[in-house]
DNA sequence: GCGACAG
DNA sequence: ATCTTGTCGC
């Protein structure tokens, strides 16, 4: 029989609590807060793999609110560990930190392909990246991790609460554009789910993803025929 | 024991 | 994430 689903390989049990217990100190340093002033500079960032054991990281700087794409930059590393659900940072972060530090331009907030808070342990690669850098991160997923919520309006800007078993609230199920699937959006560090939403709502440019992601997404693809 | 499972 | 042609809906 065939899965109907992507089946997850079962991961080495002394790396998974390992990494867990590394992401429990991390989460002792988020702070979910307002942006100290309103952002200039807005960046995206997307990692993608030329080949299985290849990972290449994008970032993208924008202005804001205009949108106009200021500076991009890449980096690409050697695969150190396999996608594991709930664990992701560590498979792209690293990566995605040697690519940061080869921007000219220092973001005033970084929007995330991924979600911040919306994690079994309030730890995805949002809110990870975010306090490595001490910087304000956000992030927006295609897909949920964990959480329960109503289908959203199918119509732009329809928005519905992603919430675990408590009532917590973990993040914002957005419509961001007629008829398509929602993206999840959640805080990372420095940052609250207010300022997550409406950036993300002010970045939106008639596609389903918001701007710094999609340009993110479509440098990481140019760059990744530039290396053949 | 049975599902769920970012990229 | 990645592999991939045709095809359904606005």
């Amino acid at each position: 029989m065939a899965y109907y689903r992507p089946y997850h390989p079962p991961a080495d049990p002394l790396i998974v609590r390992d990494l867990t217990r590394q992401q429990d100190e991390l989460r002792a340093h988020l702070r979910l807060e307002p942006l100290m002033a309103e952002p200039t500079l807005i960046a995206g960032c997307d990692s993608s793999f030329p080949t299985p054991e290849t990972v290449l990281s994008v970032f993208v700087v924008l202005r804001f609110p205009s949108l106009e794409l200021v500076e991009k930059v890449y980096h690409t590393g050697p695969v150190t560990l396999p996608y594991i659900p709930g664990l992701l940072a560590f498979r792209e972060a690293p990566n995605l930190l040697l690519a940061y530090d080869k921007l000219q331009h220092q973001p005033d907030v970084i929007m995330v392909d991924g979600h911040g808070i919306a994690h079994p342990r309030r730890m995805g690669i949002a809110a990870h990246l975010g306090v490595l850098l001490d910087r304000p991160t956000f992030g927006v997923a295609k897909n949920k991790l964990t959480g329960t919520f109503q289908e959203p309006a199918p119509e732009k800007g329809s928005i519905s609460p992603l919430t675990d078993k408590s009532g917590e609230l973990l993040g914002q199920v957005i419509r961001s554009k007629d008829k398509v699937l929602p993206l999840f959006v959640s805080p990372g560090h420095r940052c609250d789910q207010a300022t997550a939403t409406r950036l993300t709502l002010a970045c939106l440019r008639g596609y389903k993803l918001p701007e710094p992601t999609r340009l993110a997404d479509h440098w990481a693809e140019e760059f990744k025929k530039e290396l053949r």
